[in-house]
RNA sequence: GGGGAGAUACCAGAGCGGUCAAAUGGGGCAGACUGUAAAUCUGUUGGCGAAGCCUUCGGAGGUUCGAAUCCUCCUCUCCCCA
């Protein structure tokens, strides 16, 4: 993997490049869906290349471990060969189980056993075992296994994870450097920092992660629950320490506004399940604001579902027709929003992205977030 | 023509003397959702308001301290037999 920076705004920490993949080239600031089992749901994979015009998706380690399972997406020759995205992919390492299934788990500095919420079968995954398995799945960047802190955390919880997290990622990293990928492309290996809300423990955390001087670096622990403030807050100050040469990836970010702001402070990659889930409950994001599709006010309005949307469905099918589909629960409403929704997230990270290579970020990024956050 | 059953909120449908502004489901309306245990979850659904008050259980009367619940008549539905 490589990345290339291309721009740097004048008028704010934002930048534009080009990270080069076994499997092609991604342009950032970027978005990437989230494609937990190995499928971006409702979309299909000839719509996420076409239509949503995505450079990257992503899995989940922790998912595809347990379904469909090892042995088959070794048959299958990679998650890519499996799904059919023959792009690059990246592979989250089960880190944000560790905080969204807490429940159902146990965590110990060896690592974490989780209790299958499929079967209720117990798995172990060590940060050794983690990368193990994102070499059988095959991403193009593999993460850091990592406990992603809940909000809010107590300061000496905070600090001891994170330095469990240091720890696992020099586990991970030993791994990482004794194996190699198994269907002859490289992958990368991104760390990830921690450090919850406090200010001392992310500046120590991005100081520890950057002096790894991996291909890739990332930021998780955000978006849990936190005030934005404190979001931005962090996220500020953690790419003011993170190597500029690299790409930087703010891990489960966000709404358009949280994303304009995170390239605004110097964020290359994104990545949310909100434009596929919140898609699914009838929230549609557009350029003029969030709609939701299921309210009674769009029972009768014909005109298109984003007249100046990017992707196909946004002209063809009409307000008050999705409304309907929501309504009656014909799956195809939740397919249409997805897809609009996926597609308006990658219009807005290549607007952003082109609005840094001719200089004019800051301004436009200032009037899209008054825009971007009305209710229509 | 004879016999029987029933009419409850938007719909279906419980309740059968006070704890009933009335269970439950559906429908309606609104909200939530941030490295996906989610095509999920939550709230609300007679009127005005904070407590509370006011008008509701086909219609009209009656019994009772008290009626959706008991009685009388009326109206209308459905079922069975001719």
């Amino acid at each position: 993997m490589d990345f290339t920076l291309q721009k740097k705004d004048p008028n704010s920490s934002a930048r534009a490049g080009l990270i080069q993949t076994d499997h092609g080239e991604i342009k950032t600031p970027i978005f990437m869906p989230v494609g937990t089992v190995g499928s971006v749901k409702a979309v299909h994979i000839p719509h996420i290349q076409e239509d949503v015009k995505a450079q990257i998706i992503l899995g989940n380690t922790y998912h595809l471990y347990l379904r469909p399972g090892l042995d088959i997406i070794e048959k299958a020759g990679g998650i890519q060969k499996f799904n059919g995205w023959n792009k690059p992919v990246l592979t989250d390492s089960g880190g944000y189980q560790v905080y969204s299934l807490s429940g159902t788990r146990k965590l110990r500095e060896e690592g974490v056993i989780f209790q299958s919420h499929i079967d209720g079968s117990r798995h172990e995954f060590t940060p050794e075992r983690v990368m193990d398995i994102q070499r059988v799945i095959g991403a193009d960047i593999m993460m850091a296994f990592d406990e992603c802190t809940p909000y809010p955390c107590e300061y000496d919880y905070a600090a001891k994870s994170m330095a469990m997290t240091h720890r696992w990622l020099d586990r991970c990293i030993g791994q990482f450097q004794k194996t190699e990928g198994h269907y002859g492309y490289k992958q990368a290996l991104f760390p990830i920092v921690q450090g919850s809300v406090y200010r001392d423990l992310r500046k120590q955390s991005a100081e520890y992660i950057a002096a790894k001087n991996a291909e890739g670096n990332a930021i998780g622990g955000l978006s849990v629950g936190e005030p934005h403030e404190v979001m931005y807050e962090m996220t500020e100050l953690v790419c003011g320490i993170l190597p500029k040469d690299k790409p930087r990836y703010l891990m489960g970010v966000g709404t358009p506004v949280n994303i304009l702001e995170g390239i605004a402070s110097g964020v290359d990659m994104f990545d949310c399940v909100m434009p596929t889930r919140n898609g699914r409950n009838g929230m549609l994001f557009t350029s003029e604001g969030i709609i939701n599709i299921k309210n009674q006010k769009w029972r009768d309005d014909f005109s298109p579902i984003d007249p100046n949307g990017p992707s196909f469905v946004d002209s063809f099918y009409t307000r008050a027709y999705l409304r309907h589909l929501f309504a009656a629960g014909e799956m195809l409403g939740p397919m249409i929003a997805s897809l609009h929704n996926l597609a308006f997230y990658l219009w807005l990270a290549g607007e952003a992205r082109n609005k840094i290579l001719d200089g004019s970020f800051a301004s436009w990024k200032n009037i899209m977030v008054k825009k971007l956050a009305i209710r229509l």
